[in-house]
DNA sequence: CATAAAACTTGGAACATCCCACATAAGTAT
DNA sequence: ATACTTATGTGGGATGTTCCAAGTTTTATG
């Protein structure tokens, strides 16, 4: 099956949803909306919170602050903790000085957030929101915002004058991400996004694919481009199979991420 | 006095500092944070939430989720009810077909959000991410964001990437706000937003000034450009004296909202 | 169909918050 | 200084939430 979507998954969709109109929620007014007890509410509050898409109040839950809109394609991904682990791996490939485009998504999200701490002296350019305000946190970080169509699904700009914007600058790194990852190549859903990763690609020397193990062997839409042009994947999990094989095939250093969380089902010695 | 700035406050601006980290604080742990008593925060939270600058929830506050970081500079000007009163008068302005240039600031920000669902089939183009988040939210309206520097301090860009790609457009109406106006003309405290809205009045037909009248007669560091480069302004009182005089003489169209607050003191006849 | 796992409800004790009215303190104007 | 306004603290009853544990329903699976 594909989308199991069960009645928890349209209630979760639901106070994410209500959570997009007012700034916090209540459980127990959730609870009689919805027809469940609040302590099913409180069940599922406490699984987005997990998941990072919605932040625990007392009496319910309010969204995120900033950062992006909840996504649902991105519903099955990992933790907030895993994502922090990809981030962090990555972080070490940026030197001071570097120039770097960073394109939108939850991943890449996360990543400029932990970047903006740990890295003096850069400059990135960026079509995403979450991206921006994330790194101006931080002191010794020039933001470059790229003009373009806004979108709010994805909170940033895209379409031919964000492209042409981006073709006059270079870079030393590009860091993208992606909804799936196959043996041919990253896939996205979107062609507006395809066309702004594929120019960040082209506009910087190296070019670094953020994505966590969940999106292996995806297929989506669009190919974004063919694997061997990315420089490097950063992830969370070791590829198998075909994928293992073309990434060295292809070249692509392979970065992986040792999650902070322990493996289970281990016996003390 | 230009600032009284008492511990009050402090408080308050403790409060929005806190919710531009988490998105949620507990009136209990602020109280013990801050030294005072459960219900003196409550009555911050209460005040900050009428000036629409928190929003309430059971145990605390939450940040309004998008729309504008809290400007402080701005934390003596109006509620959200005579903000929007300028706001539909505004709107008033606008035809279907227009191309509006939109300024950052909190009182343009309203003004977008209204705009958002009274006008269709316009073409926008701004430098503040809230405005822009705003519009998209209605159907009939296309965003086109500028790029630039950005900052977080207003959300949005600023510098001369910003003005470039103005330059390129031509738009019918320019809606921009201001720190201050005086009979020389609208006042700002920051150069490089000033900028900006030079550079929107430069590309527009009609030049639209939106602020309320608390600002009347304040100086600020910069002058925006001479008052009858405006050809109208939107504002909730009617001004007074030599600001008044200028007005009519620079052939500047006024525009008063009423307010929907009833007048206080006002004997029944 | 039987069984196991997962999801949900219920009930109650412990605890937090809310709101009101009133008392006290601080700051401001006359 | 005195009166006035504004800001803050206190106490307690009503209301709401949390957390836990046990019981029930639903769903998945061999």
């Amino acid at each position: 099956m594909f989308l199991p979507e069960g009645k928890k998954a349209a209630r979760q969709r639901l106070i994410i949803a209500e959570l997009g109109l007012h700034p916090a929620v209540r459980t127990s007014a959730l609870a009689r909306r919805l027809g469940v007890s609040t302590e099913t509410v409180r069940r599922d509050i406490e699984e987005l919170t997990r998941l990072g898409l919605v932040s625990r109040t007392y009496g319910g839950a309010a969204g995120r602050q900033l950062g992006l809109q909840p996504e649902f394609q991105d519903r099955d991904s990992l933790a907030v903790e895993e994502r922090d682990a990809i981030a962090r791996k990555a972080v070490e490939l940026v030197k001071p000085g570097d120039v770097l485009m960073i394109d939108s998504g939850s991943t890449t999200a996360r990543f400029a957030r932990i970047l903006a701490q740990a890295v003096e002296q850069i400059t990135v350019i960026t079509n995403c929101f979450a991206v921006a305000h994330s790194l101006v946190q931080g002191s010794g970080v020039r933001v470059l915002f790229c003009p373009g169509d806004f979108s709010v699904r994805e909170r940033g700009v895209y379409g031919s004058e964000t492209c042409a914007f981006l073709q006059r600058f270079n870079a030393d790194i590009a860091f993208i991400g992606a909804s799936g990852l196959t043996v041919e190549g990253p896939t996205d859903v979107e062609t507006q996004a395809c066309w702004i990763k594929r120019t960040m690609l082209d506009r910087a020397e190296r070019g670094v694919l953020l994505l966590d193990g969940t999106k292996f062997d995806r297929r989506h839409l669009e190919l974004v481009c063919p694997l061997d042009r990315l420089s490097d994947v950063v992830t969370d999990r070791h590829p198998e199979g075909g994928l293992a094989v073309r990434l060295t095939r292809g070249g692509v250093t392979l970065h992986v991420a040792s999650s902070v969380t322990q493996p289970e089902h281990v016996d003390p010695a």
